[in-house]
DNA sequence: CGTGTGTTTGATAGTATTCAATTAATGTGG
DNA sequence: CCACATTAATTGAATACTATCAAACACACG
């Protein structure tokens, strides 16, 4: 079988260096010699069609992987086989940290677009993080994010409302798109409302009544994936369990 | 100001090496010579009293800790000032973690009980673990423990029925006793049902009506915070999805 | 023995889920 | 390029569940 994406080499062998993700990623705030002693262990893996997996559950823990370009979604698998989704990743964040504890990965990377990653062994990554103090830190700064975003998750989860839920999925995605110098204002969702709903705890049913609420309410404009912000300050107050206007709609 | 509760110096000298614990905490698998090394950055606090916190939000991280003796809570504060539960830490457990990331706590570490921690100062740990490959191992492997927890925190919450979330929380917290050498049958919950109604975003009244309820269907007997598992199987059963039994059937 | 906190129980209202059906978007082969 | 086939998303109505309000109860502590 031919491959239909040939692997672009001048892309890949592009470095750390010149990557748009370094303040982002791993080199944040690494000098220029440890820069090189990064490159020599970060791989860059050939582009990922749409659904295709990075990592599969039960896989042994060879690398931890940075998104690139495109987003990923993470599942678990159940026992019954169904698939729940557990995190999303955008360009400059961390997968594969779930495996750290036992060796093996317990949930499963997919891209949810055509993407990129870069792939760091995590052994050559040890190594070289014990001589660098710098990436040392930059490692334990990264996983911290990690960390602080499992942490978002379930704080999302823990709300009773389900448009509490959703105004907090939509508000903390604006923000990662910030931090990655896209809008947060106008985006397009990478993911669908059943990888929505199943991140959110939620029957997807229920995460369509929100979002049209939501834009009932004239706090998004949403049609299929495209998602317009209109007025963030009340997205916010909602993601902040502030109470929703009364019924006073509109007609069309 | 004298304090009423004066350092045991003589439990607090005692090493790493003749830890109860060193099993399950950095310690682990790591050889003699490297353990002393260890022990040179360890400290350990007095005492802590029921309630009494081992950090708050925005302190600056200076330590990560583990917890020794009793259990802890992590809370996060909403806007409004009230706490929400994100985590419950028995001992060899890592508490800290949140602060990796932006150098300031995110939440708060209170004690449930009256307990004991093991703080190990960052940037010792950090200068021990880059000479130590096993303590590197080590440590990524307990920070890995660590993020597992907070994906089966999401699990938890991410179920849709309450009686699931208890299920859940019963079960893995049984695990968690048995990898500690307590038993997973027969325990005392540290924590109130309040503390356990906000960690799995529910009421308290219905984390007291599915104690009740799995009470009355014979999965466990509880009296106030303590429980017996009584059959173990039907309370992993009901932990994954299962259908509760019905309550009685037209016919027999 | 009261008092306060924590827990359980009851009744009701509100919200999310489920089942069902429709509409919109996507992909495929002619 | 269009018609068709599939999948994704929305909408509606009825049911089931949980939150809320209210009150009783249990327990520890002074």
């Amino acid at each position: 079988m031919a491959d239909p994406t040939p692997i672009d080499l001048a892309s890949l062998r592009r470095s750390c260096g010149h990557c748009s993700l370094r303040q982002l990623c791993l080199p944040a705030d690494i000098g220029m010699a440890d820069l090189a002693r990064l490159d020599e262990v970060v791989r860059r893996k050939r582009p990922l069609r749409r659904d295709e997996r990075l990592f599969h559950h039960g896989d042994a823990l060879s690398s931890i992987y940075v998104a690139r370009n495109g987003a990923f979604k993470t599942v678990s698998l159940s026992e019954a086989g169904d698939e729940r989704v557990i995190g999303f990743h955008l360009p400059g964040e961390l997968m594969g940290l779930d495996a750290l504890a036992g060796g093996e990965h317990r949930c499963e990377a997919v891209a949810l677009d055509p993407a990129e990653v870069c792939e760091v062994p995590v052994d050559d990554l040890a190594a070289v993080a014990a001589q660098l103090p710098g990436l040392q830190r930059q490692l334990m700064r990264v996983i911290g994010q990690s960390i602080a975003r499992d942490q978002d998750h379930a704080e999302m989860l823990a709300r009773r409302h389900a448009n509490e839920r959703i105004a907090l999925f939509l508000h903390g995605l604006g923000e990662r798109l910030t931090h990655i110098g896209q809008s947060s204002l106008q985006f397009r969702l990478a993911m669908s409302r059943e990888d929505i709903a199943s991140y959110l705890g939620l029957a997807i049913e229920t995460v369509s009544r929100g979002f049209t609420r939501l834009q009932d309410d004239r706090v998004i404009a949403v049609s299929g994936r495209q998602v317009e912000v209109l007025d963030p300050a009340e997205l916010l107050r909602l993601a902040h369990g502030g109470e929703p206007p009364q019924e006073q709609r509109r007609q069309a």
